[in-house]
DNA sequence: TGTACATCAGTGAACGCGCGTTCACTGATGTAC
DNA sequence: TGTACATCAGTGAACGCGCGTTCACTGATGTAC
């Protein structure tokens, strides 16, 4: 694959960093001495530092649907079974990567939301939850409130659980997992 | 109050530059700039940036456990109004101070964690979460699984909102708040 | 088929910047006697 | 009461570092004629 672009292989090597380094090691320099290419180059193909950080959040997302669907279908095809494994490769991606999931939902945001490959990958990413939590009724008279339940809940325990702050609350052993605690919300479906 | 000591000035310096300028800006040399020392001072007090970072997070832990039962304390004394007002108590914290709020929370973690000042104080607002639902019965098997279940809930919606993510999930207006979605649970008390 | 030219990705050197850290110093404060 | 001395917080200058950015350049590729 020597023939990918240039853009491509600074993105990848962007991740590889986030993954062994963590984000403070992200620069521009670090992602042109891994592509083994001066750190010059990369000014041809992205605005600063900004605009890589933004490819990788946008290929990030990819990756982090791709881990979704993979659990999803390899779920039981009941309302439960789906949204469980939605969740559940939700909660794989955060452990498997996570400082690209950190980054993914950075609060102090120095990224661009209107970028095009970005709005697209996240969009797909959301799909796949809001598909998952269709055949449910909502919770209250919000009509995305079941949605926006299950979307807070699993990426609050992701978050937390990155964090160790769950470790306060560990009397005895692991915390519950997010099928436990999925199945004691007893969502009810549409009749 | 001439009379703080320098170590709490720059504590103070700190969390002023965290909510006007964000993390990026919360520099060692920014904070004594702030306070009118010179740049070299910090030093006596603390070990490094992390050393600062750290007494920041142990002193936004306190004011967010301020906050927290400040909108406990104003909430009906049912179990219900006492976990809602807690959680109400955080959704505000983080609105109102979302650079901390994130630095608190940071996965990245470059915190000092066996610091004695940040254990006391992220104890107590963890305390004040764990009291607001012991009433309930557990959601699951997991003696802790309903504080875990609310805790998620709460840290996910407040991470998702800062963050703009949950943009995308809102059809129409608003997203439902923590007390609907409280309310949407159901939750039941000890007999 | 060949020639002249435009385009453009990548080079390598240089720049200025803000950062944390070091270090000899000063001057105030407290203590021993 | 007075003197000598130790302690220590803060100073200001200097240091090296890695960073993003700029810029003249080179060399390959494609295109017009």
């Amino acid at each position: 694959m020597t023939q990918d672009t240039l853009r491509t292989r600074l993105i990848t090597a962007g991740l590889e960093i986030l993954q062994e380094n963590g984000l403070n090691a992200l620069t521009l320099r670090a992602c042109a001495a891994r592509v083994g290419v001066s750190h010059a180059a990369p000014a041809h193909h992205f605005s600063g530092l900004s605009g890589l950080i933004t490819g990788i959040i946008a290929k990030g997302f990819t990756q982090f649907a791709d881990t979704m669907e993979e659990d999803r279908k390899a779920a039981p095809p009941t309302p439960l079974g789906q949204v469980t494994g939605i969740c559940t490769g939700y909660m794989r991606f955060s452990k498997e990567h996570p400082a690209l999931f950190a980054l993914m939902f950075n609060t102090s945001g120095e990224i661009d939301k209107t970028d095009p490959e970005f709005a697209a990958t996240s969009a797909r990413a959301y799909g796949l939850l809001h598909d998952a939590c269709a055949p449910y009724l909502p919770v209250t008279e919000h009509p995305n409130a079941t949605e926006v339940l299950v979307w807070s809940l699993v990426h609050g325990l992701a978050t937390l659980q990155l964090g160790e702050s769950l470790k306060v609350a560990e009397d005895n052993g692991n915390p519950p997992t997010i099928e436990e605690l999925l199945n004691g919300l007893s969502l009810k479906v549409h009749p």
